[in-house]
DNA sequence: TACGATAGGGAACGATCGTTCTCAACGTCA
DNA sequence: TGACGTTGAGAACGATCGTTCCCTATCGTA
């Protein structure tokens, strides 16, 4: 079997394939980047990307799927940093802010997708059903601990603070968001 | 001047046309539907669709403009309907939870249009950061004679209610914003 | 009735999309 | 060393996009 390539450099080329794919879908929206532009971005030939993804629609749920694991991961080791469960939940707004504040920062990727590509695309509104339901999860997790039940008006002014941040370009719903929860879990 | 066409036929065409984007772009999404179902759904011919708008984008901002003058419009009359101050803000959420429930709800129309294009065209992002802000700014109208500084998470709240409606397809988080919207505004 | 300006339908255009195919180059084993 | 299997680069393909153009039908006017 000759010219193989080695399982080492296929694992690095797809992680090159999708930090390009993800960069260029953020930043221009799905439709709008041809996958020509990913194989430029990526260094890969169009053969080898085709043989990572049977199609652009693959890429783009693979491309979410590994978007979801960093940014849930990141997320959670931000909570896990503090320890008073009223803070942990508090500190779920301090994190979108620092998201929201980043350059380059243009709203939900999955909210985005699912505008794009939510009515057209099965596989894409799965992925993005199943990432919301995941950080709803997870927002229930922490803040069941609290004792109240409050984790649905969490979870809608988390989701009210990223759209409206994705929109207006202003990271201000983040404190905005927090300071509502804040007083949804009542004085410390 | 022959075989001229009345202002009257020319007003009946347009809101034909309109009629017919809103509903293809709505359903589909605006990048999946190609200028030829606009006709075809129409009625119009191409040439006439280009007469009224110079392209594309100029329709879509059209249309999104129309939309925002009948979907707050229909919203403001809901809440106009209603007398107590607290009661008003709340009515909010129960427009919110009817809209929800509407066959073929897909979510906010503003949201999608913003994860499709918002990144490609200046114009369709400037006519959805004007309707954020015209509905933020009903809001905050309604919430200030109750004399409680909450605008901003009532805002937010119906934000995050649409989206995870838009998303799930669940109409459930129209209530639980209600929820907690009600606790905000404290006991009637 | 004959003329001419206009509007109509829809074919056509160039661009670009996602995807596939060609073909030369190369590395490996018989 | 020679044959073969695989790769890579990118040309090519069919489809479809937004937009324009051609040509005929139609109507008001003279």
């Amino acid at each position: 079997m000759p010219a193989a390539v080695t399982d080492e450099q296929n694992r690095v080329d797809r992680e090159a394939l999708l930090d390009a794919a993800e960069k260029l879908f953020y930043e221009n929206g799905i439709q709008a980047v041809g996958m020509d532009q990913v194989r430029a971005a990526s260094g890969l030939s169009l053969k080898r990307i085709y043989r990572f993804f049977e199609a652009k629609e693959d890429l783009v749920v693979a491309m979410l799927k590994r978007r979801d694991q960093r940014w849930r991961g990141s997320l959670a080791a931000h909570v896990d940093r503090v320890a008073d469960p009223r803070e942990r939940v508090l500190s779920v707004f301090d994190w979108l802010a620092e998201w929201f504040a980043e350059p380059g920062f243009r709203g939900c990727a999955w909210i985005n997708a699912h505008g794009e590509l939510g009515a057209s695309s099965e596989a894409v509104l799965a992925e993005v059903r199943a990432h919301k339901q995941a950080f709803r999860e997870q927002i229930d997790t922490w803040v069941r601990v609290t004792g109240l039940p409050v984790t649905e008006p969490v979870y809608l002014l988390a989701e009210g603070a990223i759209v409206t941040a994705g929109i207006s370009g202003d990271p201000a719903p983040a404190r905005q968001a927090r300071d509502a929860v804040a007083a949804l879990l009542g004085s410390p």
